[in-house]
DNA sequence: TGTACATCAGTGAACGCGCGTTCACTGATGTAC
DNA sequence: TGTACATCAGTGAACGCGCGTTCACTGATGTAC
């Protein structure tokens, strides 16, 4: 049947979306086509009138995934208090809300060596939403030039993205909680501004 | 045909062996028997006369790969200098040497989001595994009582796993040694000993 | 306004492929006599 | 020492299953006249 002319576009980020969220869940590997449709409520075949394949859609959902990281950065940024947006930032990523979601959260903590095993186009995206990120974070960190701060918003990054790692995997609820409690002052308290060109 | 006695023992131990290789490698669910076995210069069906299933190569896996993490930072230390033993575990640890050979090192920096689909004894022997890591880390951090000590281990641990997940990751190679050598510097400069009983 | 036709997102059967697992079988060698 | 039999690691065809991908088809609606 013939849709409305927004239809398509609708059904694209929608399917999108669902990408993004069940890439986060399940893996690039372990999200599958036919699936991902019928959670849509449509069948495997349609897939194709959206995207090449599925290499381009596992490459369309990690540069919006980074996105969505930046977009949580930025937000964390918004709502805090001048001065304290470091600390909002590593709040909000080491948060038991960022834990439990991982659908909606940081590609980082989810992938590790999946990476390397994917298509050139999606290691492009990869490298690139990751060097986005870092950017965007590097803003907020002390150091007295940019790459100094780029080197440290790189450290910042890995470390809080082992430890979310390492939160998810555990079993023991409460052990869970102590890491993220724990890395959290840490890294606030390692990457707090110390420079004296911080006012 | 009919082997000797101690035939059995050996292809055992050799399937696990190039099994932790593969599984450090490819992941867990990238790990195939067929593969495994024809590497071996066997056949599939063979496999079942050494492990249950999948699973249960998977488990024995894990745990053999903590293992050899465990002697990898037991060697590490043997070879530092008195009173350099955690300098020489994380130099060890974030080198390129670990970097370029993921098929003999530490297993956290590879799976990441994939052990949370793992059968129940996959997650035993991980849970287990990590926890005698920690234990033995802990030993050469600073803090005044164990518990502070494998809390400090813990950060550390998570926090060099994501660094080695995203040296590996990044396909500018420069970029990759930098990261490796600014967290060196960083977590060695983080966790040396300045508390008052170190002697 | 009414009719004929074009469009194209989505359908669903079919494809080859690799996966984990099963199982009847093999055959060199250990063991019993 | 020689013979008959038991053992069992490994073989390879077969199983059901899910995967990514292809393709002839559908049919409601947009467009041309």
């Amino acid at each position: 049947m013939r849709y409305s002319s927004q239809h398509k576009a609708r059904t694209h980020a929608r399917l999108l979306k669902k990408a993004t969220e069940e890439c986060r869940n399940q893996g690039l590997q372990g999200t599958g086509i036919a699936k991902l449709m019928g959670q849509m409520g449509l069948t495997h075949g349609g897939f194709y009138a959206h995207f090449e394949n599925k290499s381009d859609l596992v490459a369309a959902a990690t540069a919006k995934m980074f996105d969505e990281t930046v977009d949580h950065m930025r937000l964390a940024v918004e709502r805090a208090p001048k001065g304290k947006e470091l600390a909002a930032i590593v709040s909000s990523y080491l948060s038991q809300q960022h834990r439990d979601h991982p659908d909606q959260g940081c590609l980082l903590p989810v992938l590790a060596s999946e990476i390397s095993r994917q298509s050139q186009s999606v290691r492009r995206a990869y490298t690139q939403g990751f060097n986005e990120q870092i950017k965007r974070l590097a803003a907020y960190m002390p150091g007295k030039d940019t790459e100094q701060k780029c080197e440290k918003a790189r450290i910042l990054l890995s470390g809080m993205a082992g430890s979310m790692m390492l939160a998810r995997a555990v079993s023991d609820r409460e052990l869970s909680d102590k890491i993220l409690a724990q890395s959290r002052e840490f890294y606030i308290s390692a990457f707090q501004d110390s420079s004296p060109n911080s006012g």
